[in-house]
RNA sequence: GCGCCUGUAGUGAAGGGGUUAUCACAAGAGGUUUCCAACCUCUUGUCCCGGGUUCGAAUCCCGGCGGGCGCACCA
């Protein structure tokens, strides 16, 4: 079949040219994961390190890098093996396919706790009919398990484990020990890269949908009563931003950031900081900025985990794609992993402005009266003195114990006590803003904004320009002809070349000089340095650029230095 | 997971129950050439996998795997 899209031209080159491939092709290939070839996977490691750095120069942000399996404790706290475990049921006639549990509301208190089987039963006896075709005919319920399964240790005593389906949980797994690291002080964040897994039902659109893939998160945590804000103005642009349909603002907006935060577009001071921290990092490395546009989730397509959500969303041959979740986790995750946890070591501490100094009152139990007269109950008493709202002034009383039971207080079995307390500050759950990257999908459209299909004297030519901090090799070094010393010149050179740190070269000695320029166009090499008849008399070369193919000629000193500097655009 | 379409050198395609599967581009070696895919000679390399039908299958049939689109799903 014959497809002349500009997406499957692209496709071709990316394959042709070594940047991304099907894995295992040799045994048929596996939909839904991909091999990075050598010019892929230096984009890839470029794009990973252009985004550590950007993170990095938000204060208190440190990397951090934990395991990709991870036990199924962890991810039944963080309510991931709840929702992959959901059970989902198939129309027989229209083959509409449907949670289980939703087609079992109003038949059942809690569908979600019964087992496939239970469900089933529920569905034949009630005889529940299809949303879609009203028959009922169903095929069993069958879990949709979007993680990857595994266990840890062989034999009997192994633990059941995941392959992580977000990189998030190791950086709450760390949050004790990076809340020492910055001395107790937020906020502070921590940032990972590394793979994430989803067992996709069905991996679609080539580097888009993936089983396996590459994410790179950060988890800044704050306080929610001081949530940290950035200066926005230092963001001029405007940009596209759809708020929910359903909330205050829907309709879709280009605003700046500033005025998305003003007028409450964006209603979270720090999300509004990484919105414009994301669009700046994606305009760094090479998306066009009219092909980003920032789209608030629907109450409905939240994550369980998620107050708020943003997405980062880019155009490209598969329309808009979601590239960027900036989520407001709240306090989800750590609650509930201290909750799972037992754990006290997930809590920020917030100063007081000034120390709350209390004067309280209470009533002191006497030990060797009340535990003769109550006994085993004693203990009880003693709590309920201490939670004594207000102090009776006549005795005896009575008193409300927690077992529903009440007791008479008289006066020889308390002491009245007063005590001075001085409370600094309070514990709290910090909340999380979380910004995720796919990477994958960032640099699909890296590639697709860069692939340019242009015309050069009435041949097709092909120019992917990327951005020097991304492309695949820094310089291309020439020889105009492969003898006569410009083969030796052109080989010292690269050898100097080789000795910056940094800086990627490759050298092309085959066929024709156009040929040569055309290739190195092709994936993108911006700078190609050419050594011809002149150079071999006065040690100068030239500079061409591949965006305009201009050409400069200067020595060959001033040259390798700008390169190191990565200045070599001033040459032009 | 379902339906429709589909799978031939690195890429894009043509063909097709019968000797050794075709073309272009790309790639490698050599020649030529004083800066933008020129030219000449030579070379390498392909029918997704498995089963069936058949004297004979790359071709027909079935299944698997992969790809595209639609439906469903998508933290």
């Amino acid at each position: 079949m014959t497809d002349n899209s500009r997406m499957s031209r692209l496709s071709s080159l990316l394959r042709r040219r070594g940047f991304v491939m099907p894995s295992f092709e040799l045994y048929g290939g596996v939909s839904g994961l991909i091999d990075y070839g050598p010019l892929g996977a230096r984009i890839k490691r470029k794009v990973i390190q252009s985004w550590i750095d950007h993170w990095s120069t938000v204060p208190n942000v440190v990397e951090v890098d934990s395991p990709t399996i991870t036990p199924e404790s962890v991810l039944v706290a963080s309510g991931h093996v709840g929702e992959f475990n959901d059970k989902m049921s198939e129309c027989q006639s229209c083959e509409g396919t449907f949670r289980t549990d939703h087609l079992l509301e109003g038949f059942h208190n809690s569908p979600e706790t019964l087992d496939a089987e239970e469900m089933d039963r529920l569905i034949s006896e009630k005889n529940i009919k299809c949303p879609s075709c009203g028959l009922a005919s169903w095929k069993a319920a069958r879990p949709m398990n979007l993680m990857f399964k595994t266990r840890i240790g062989a034999m009997g005593g192994s633990r059941t484990a995941y392959m992580r389906p977000e990189t998030a949980q190791g950086m709450f797994m760390s949050y004790p020990t990076l809340n020492r690291h910055f001395r107790q002080r937020l906020p502070f964040g921590a940032l990972q890269t590394g793979k994430g897994y989803r067992n996709e039902i069905s991996p679609r659109q080539g580097m888009i949908r993936l089983r396996e893939f590459n994410m790179a998160e950060l988890e800044y945590f704050i306080d929610p009563n001081d949530p940290p804000s950035m200066n926005l103005n230092r963001w001029t642009q405007k940009v596209m931003m759809i708020p929910d349909t359903e909330g205050p603002n829907s309709g879709e907006k280009t605003v700046s950031f500033q005025e998305a935060f003003d007028s409450g577009i964006v209603g979270h001071p720090t999300v509004a900081w990484f919105l414009a921290m994301t669009f700046e990092f994606l305009t760094k490395v090479g998306i066009e900025s009219s092909k980003i546009r920032f789209r608030q989730h629907e109450g409905t397509e939240m994550a369980h985990y998620a107050a708020d959500c943003w997405d980062c969303e880019l155009n490209g041959e598969h329309g808009w794609v979601e590239v960027v979740g900036i989520a407001n986790r709240t306090c989800h995750d750590l609650q509930s992993h201290e909750e799972h946890s037992g754990s006290n070591l997930l809590k920020g501490w917030r100063k007081y402005e000034s120390p709350i100094s209390e004067k309280r009152e209470y009533l002191s139990p006497v030990g060797s009266v009340v535990g003769p007269t109550f006994r085993e109950r004693a203990a009880l008493v003693s709590e309920a003195l201490s939670n004594l709202a207000e102090i009776p002034e006549i005795f005896p009383f009575s008193l409300a114990l927690s077992d529903g039971m009440s007791v008479e207080i008289t006066e020889e079995m308390v002491i009245r006590t007063e005590e001075d307390s001085v409370l600094n500050g309070e514990y709290f759950t910090p909340h999380v803003i979380e910004p995720a990257f796919g990477i994958d999908r960032i640099i699909w459209h890296i590639l697709d904004h860069n692939y340019q299909e242009l015309s050069k004297e009435g041949e097709d030519y092909t120019i992917l320009s990327l951005e020097q901090d991304i492309a695949p090799y820094d310089v291309v070094i020439l020889p105009l002809f492969d003898k006569d010393g410009m083969d030796i010149m052109a080989d010292e050179i690269s050898d100097r070349i080789a000795a910056i740190p940094g800086i990627l070269w490759v050298k092309d000695a085959s066929r024709s000089i156009g040929r040569r320029y055309a290739r190195s166009d092709e994936i993108g090499i911006p700078w190609a340095i050419t050594v011809d008849h002149q150079s071999l008399e006065d040690g100068t070369v030239t500079v061409r650029r591949r965006d305009d193919q201009a050409q400069v000629r200067s020595d060959i000193d001033s040259i390798l230095e700008l390169l190191s500097l990565g200045t070599v655009s001033t040459l032009f």
